[in-house]
DNA sequence: CGAGCCATTGGTATAATATAACACCTCATC
DNA sequence: GATGAGGTGTTATATTATACCAATGGCTCG
């Protein structure tokens, strides 16, 4: 899941995106494998497509790309597969946008903060520990126990803010 | 807006929520007066029904209630008065429930996080400054602009947690 | 083997959330 | 008294998500 020759983290439009779904779906076999999970085809296929770019993408999106496959898919097929694949950590929902992006960190659990692009759209996980700590701090000072976290952040990719 | 004798951030069962309510319509008065934004009938009833409790309400709700007050209202008539409530900072969206709290701090802009306690729905707002600089620190380590900052810890409040 | 069980899928229907588009009204201003 | 902007009423529809039941297929355990 390299992007580019840079470590940048945010994927540049030149990268190899095959790589990404592949890697993407050689980690999906294999959490899948350790955690007695099964990636049936259906899955698998949802996962693919999520994978497609950088981007969000609607469960309705998902199910129009699944019906042009041949069989035509209705709407519990997506969103069973969708669920089955956020429960497995493999893919992420951002709640902003109601849709769906791929896991960059699929391999171990993680808390993850998600930078969104208003202008293209892309969005990157951001996985810092300091921040999920610091959530749950605050947090605990007030007495709340901290169960799930999802931090959104919504505004301009380095390439979208340099060219405006 | 006091909770109870301690200066808990959670609203305790006791506490005068009344008084919550007026405070939360006088900054409201005030915040609209100060901007040049008019505070309509229905934009000031649906401010208070938000403010009916520290739970988030849904839209469709809203509507039912503003419909037992005799004029049958219609989905447009409370998503604009949300949108305009929204947009002056007296009410948020939260995103993962799709639903709306009132503001606590109206009377000044701030980024602030949402601790959702997921057994009795209380929403409080957390307002720490530390933490939306730290965000936006390490967006722009790799080179994003954050524009808008959507924080939603979901877990139990202390009330919840000491019970179960 | 075969009975029972559970997970998965297929499918219908519907729920829940949100917006587009257009008509009308009111008020401020020119 | 025309004009324009903001607000509201109303109809229709778009978009997102789930409830529910039937059928299938693989699995274990006796």
């Amino acid at each position: 899941m390299k992007h580019a020759a840079t470590n940048e983290a945010f994927p540049d439009a030149g990268h190899d995106h095959g790589e990404c779904i592949s890697a993407a779906l050689a980690a999906a076999e294999d959490t899948c494998h350790r955690e007695g999970l099964r990636l049936t085809p259906i899955r698998r296929r949802v996962l693919e497509l999520v994978w497609q770019n950088h981007r969000p993408v609607g469960a309705y999106d998902l199910l129009d790309q699944l019906s042009r496959d041949g069989k035509r898919a209705m709407p519990p097929t997506v969103y069973r597969a969708l669920e089955f694949l956020q429960s497995a950590g493999l893919v992420h929902r951002i709640a902003t946008l109601n849709a769906f992006v791929g896991c960059s960190h699929p391999r171990h659990v993680h808390q993850c903060q998600f930078l969104i692009c208003s202008d293209c759209r892309t969005v990157v996980e951001l996985e810092s520990e300091q921040i999920g700590r610091s959530l749950k701090r605050e947090a605990a000072a007030l007495g709340f126990q901290v169960r799930a976290q999802n931090v959104e952040l919504t505004g301009l990719c380095p390439e979208c803010h340099s060219t405006h």
